[in-house]
RNA sequence: CCAGGGGUACCCAAGCGGCCAAAGGGGGCAGACUGUAAAUCUGCUGGCUCACGCCUUCGGGGGUUCGAAUCCCUCCCCCUGGACCA
């Protein structure tokens, strides 16, 4: 749905805003940005890490569409140097930036397509233009580390997937702070990203109002805090490395990051271009215990990926014997069916394998064939991580 | 720059002159069992071969030896601490 004119119809805003993410930080000041009338600028970064898996391409860019749709101006920040500091893409500065420009470009344009959205909507922002003759950057790079700690820097490295006390080069220490200064430099309202980002926008918005030289502020001129939101991510489809998953629920909290889906481990993620046999046969080797929704990630799919507008439905095609095609109009329905053993996981799979081949079309079709199947078949030569 | 500890197959990790293609675990793959996966059990898991066997591996390079992952030299890299700057 193209919105040719913008309507400012603030609690039309807030549900497509609000609606499937893990937080907003803060629903207060989210509401004061909308009822301020004033024009809207989000970001969302991607680190250059290799194919574009399904959290990226229909997680992310699925709360892109919406904000989109809701009329905020959207900005897809490729950030190169943040691959390079993070030792991403076999750490070669040039062929980053040929892969953010490239594939990663298309993919995620081709993503957005997949969600029905129009990709000459996005503004795609490359770490190296921003940077470019931009004293402003590296200054507010500094500013943001005045205002915060080295501890706390220290334990923010979880948001380059590292893990905190990792032994890492001094370089990666900077990489939380310019993550952070990347808001304030592009002055966006909407810092967007995935709950395992959470404790840079936590950073980006407990500086904000000590800021001195590229605050963010309102039209009054008044220093404000971005608005933080962070969608959910994808359960990987292997069995979790701890099963039974412990109930207590901070420990949930670890675990679930140490579950999700990763380009690294091949299994546990489908990528945006697939072949339909690949996601039939990722798919049937995923993880599915018949009694368990809560850590199942076949369950977590449907509801995140199937079932993410209202109105959404999945067919389900069944032999006569196994009950026949059945149709499931809302997410908590066919739950409910699955746990009483009314809908097979085997017949769930294949569902959602089926559902997921025809959304995926879009992309995968643009990686087929010409110019975007070779950048595809490049980045696949290069490894994903090493020190230089 | 110094001291100490490390670098072994996809990962972790044993081996420390021949019996080492290299124990053990994990992971992966295949099969059995389940209308899925998981769990469990069986086999495979450097390359070429049906196989005997041959070839290439133990951070890089160079030596010693009939013979080296194992000893010596040298270089590179990682970790911990120290020194330098004061």
């Amino acid at each position: 749905m193209a919105f040719g004119v913008l309507v400012y119809r603030p609690m039309d805003w807030w549900s497509l805003i609000n609606r499937n993410l893990d937080e907003v930080l803060t629903e207060e000041d989210l509401r004061t940005l909308l009822e301020s009338g004033e024009p809207l600028r989000h970001y969302i970064g991607f680190e250059i890490s290799g194919k574009i898996h399904l959290g990226q391409g229909l997680v992310c860019m699925g709360k892109v569409k919406d904000l989109v749709d809701a009329g905020v101006q959207c900005m897809i920040f490729l950030a190169d140097w943040h691959t390079w500091v993070n030792d991403k893409l076999g750490g070669d500065r040039e062929r980053i930036r040929k892969v953010a420009l490239g594939y990663f470009k298309e993919g995620l344009a081709a993503s957005f397509r997949c969600l029905g959205g129009d990709p000459a909507k996005l503004k795609f922002v490359l770490g190296t233009d921003l940077y470019h003759h931009n004293d402003e950057y590296w200054l507010t790079v500094l500013d943001v580390a005045k205002n915060t700690s080295l501890a706390r820097i220290q334990r923010s490295i979880t948001i380059m997937g590292r893990k905190e006390g990792e032994s890492i080069d001094f370089a990666k220490l900077f990489y939380p702070a310019m993550q952070v200064a990347d808001i304030f430099i592009q002055g966006v309202q909407i810092a967007h990203a995935g709950i395992d980002q959470r404790k840079a926008h936590v950073i980006a918005r407990d500086c904000a109002l000590q800021l001195k030289h590229r605050p963010l502020t309102n039209k009054k001129g008044e220093k404000i805090k971005p608005v933080a939101i962070h969608h959910p991510l994808l359960l990987g489809l292997g069995k979790p490395p701890v099963w039974p998953v412990p109930a207590e629920k901070e420990k949930k909290q670890e675990l679930f990051a140490s579950m999700k889906m990763s380009k690294s481990i091949a299994s546990s993620a489908i990528f945006i271009h697939d072949a339909p046999d690949e996601i039939r046969a990722k798919l049937k080797k995923a993880f599915c215990p018949p009694d368990d929704a809560a850590f199942n990630p076949v369950l977590d799919w449907t509801k995140k990926l199937l079932f993410r507008d209202e109105g959404s439905s999945l067919r389900i095609e069944r032999t006569a014997q196994n009950g026949g095609t059945v149709a499931f109009a809302a997410y908590a329905e066919l739950e409910k069916s699955f746990l009483e053993g009314k809908l097979h996981p085997m017949d769930l799979k294949t569902g959602v394998a089926e559902r997921l081949i025809e959304i995926l079309a879009p992309a995968r079709e643009a990686f087929a064939s010409g110019e975007r199947a070779a950048m595809l078949a490049e980045l696949e030569t290069i490894p994903t991580e090493s020190r230089q």
